[in-house]
DNA sequence: TAAACATTGTTATTTTTGTAACATTGTTTA
DNA sequence: TAAACAATGTTACAAAAATAACAATGTTTA
């Protein structure tokens, strides 16, 4: 009976993980994957791979805070409930690839994550409304550092206003444009209160926001330059709500 | 030349929407669809939709108290920045359907949305963690009347255990198991710091805990019967960083 | 009444997202 | 060295979600 033996070509040097190209012993050697900032910037990456990626990136950092320098596929998974597949797809979707079958580096991917999360000069938050919500935000990222910065915050009322909270100054709403300007803003928390979300929204596109992340429960609607990520905690409850009267009656 | 004249059959009172059944001219005029209650306890309804629902009844509420009797597909998608026949397929999906060509009746179609998303006797639901963020969700609550009521917060802070915030008492942690059987709660919000996360998530569900909003960042693990619902702050604002970087990359 | 129109209801198609299957290749072991 | 193994990388498939196309029917208008 005639056995098959696995044929190794192996073209050392080529193949190491640390370059920009892959190559593969086709028939003219031709390179047939890029990887990193090449690919990064050209590929259009799934929205649901985008928040994964940042996920990712968190889980990692806490590996590398416990001395973890190498991570499987699916231990990654497993930290966050997916599945390895899934998240090698995510990991190749970034054009990234390792040569190791003893995991990714843990450094690597998290700089590869931030080559494509990231901005090189970081982005400049600022968060619109100090009640709870706000104050709750901006002191969650306060104590991270990262490529983005609250650099302000905004309200109206005047106990607050011109006052440091949570870690960053207060001003009234009427220097929304100016300081959008001086501070070179680009992103915008919304956690005013319901009536004012409309005006407050149209302000700030006015302003020259280039993103909004609208936690208000009322519906905004931006021109289509400005990019909207709404996200609504009565919706998520009430959702909670029904799966759980589901498999109530179900059992 | 031969043109066709439509003919109409109109069975007056068999096509009234208060029906359960509606009927159409078929061979031997059997029902063909169910409505209401019937269709929404043995269709399965996909998660978007029911999240959709959730914010189609807050608007359809606002209409009603600005004097709106009747509302159009369009006009409710146009609110929620939504196409008008996914509008009507989510409504179809409920198994709700009206035979006026006037818009859907507002009354009738909170009705039906509460008939899905609603449990008769109104589901009990926990804050645990009183921080900025827990306060925030707390007091977003109190003030609307739903069939979600927050019955119970918790916290480990001496300072704010037995007494009451944002209008709820406030209970020691510790008081988890007997207080969830005593006050019959079904679904529990988590706001504790990261590092409490997956200790309280896991006295969560050996307490009886049907459904978990988790809002810490921290991903969990939880049993199978046991709803769980993340939502993560920083992913999102991740997000909107890449998409506004990006935007701003292509222009 | 009949034609034009507007709106709802439904099915078909496309797009997005996730999963599974499998090929590839480094590593270990006899 | 070669076989078994374990991990990654990729393509093919499946499921979920959104969109488009169109059918059905009430309403308006001439």
């Amino acid at each position: 009976m005639l056995k098959a033996t696995r044929v190794r070509v192996v073209l050392s040097g080529l193949y190491s993980p640390g370059n920009n190209f892959l190559f593969a012993p086709g028939p003219d050697c031709a390179p047939i994957i890029m990887i990193n900032q090449i690919t990064a910037n050209k590929v259009r990456l799934p929205g649901k791979t985008i928040e994964r990626l940042s996920q990712y990136r968190r889980i990692l950092l806490n590996c590398l805070d416990s001395g973890k320098t190498h991570i499987y596929s699916h231990e990654l998974a497993g930290m966050l409930n997916l599945t390895a597949v899934q998240v090698r797809r995510d990991i190749m979707l970034m054009g990234y690839s390792t040569s190791l079958k003893k995991g990714y580096d843990i450094n690597e991917l998290i700089g590869v994550i931030g080559t494509i999360l990231d901005s090189k000069k970081g982005q400049n938050v600022a968060v619109i409304g100090v009640g709870n919500l706000g104050r709750a935000i901006t002191g969650y990222f306060m104590g991270k550092r990262s490529k983005l910065n609250i650099v302000a915050t905004f309200d109206t009322d005047p106990s607050k206003v011109n006052r440091v909270i949570s870690g960053v100054n207060c001003h009234p709403v009427w220097q929304l444009p100016e300081l959008v300007r001086e501070l070179n803003i680009s992103i915008a928390i919304l956690t005013v209160p319901p009536d004012h979300a409309a005006s407050v929204a149209e302000a700030l596109v006015i302003a020259g926001i280039k993103g909004i992340l609208n936690f208000t429960s009322v519906p905004l609607n931006v021109s289509s330059n400005v990019y909207l990520e709404e996200y609504d905690m009565i919706t998520s409850l009430e959702k909670v709500a029904y799966f759980v009267k589901k498999n109530h009656t179900v059992s």
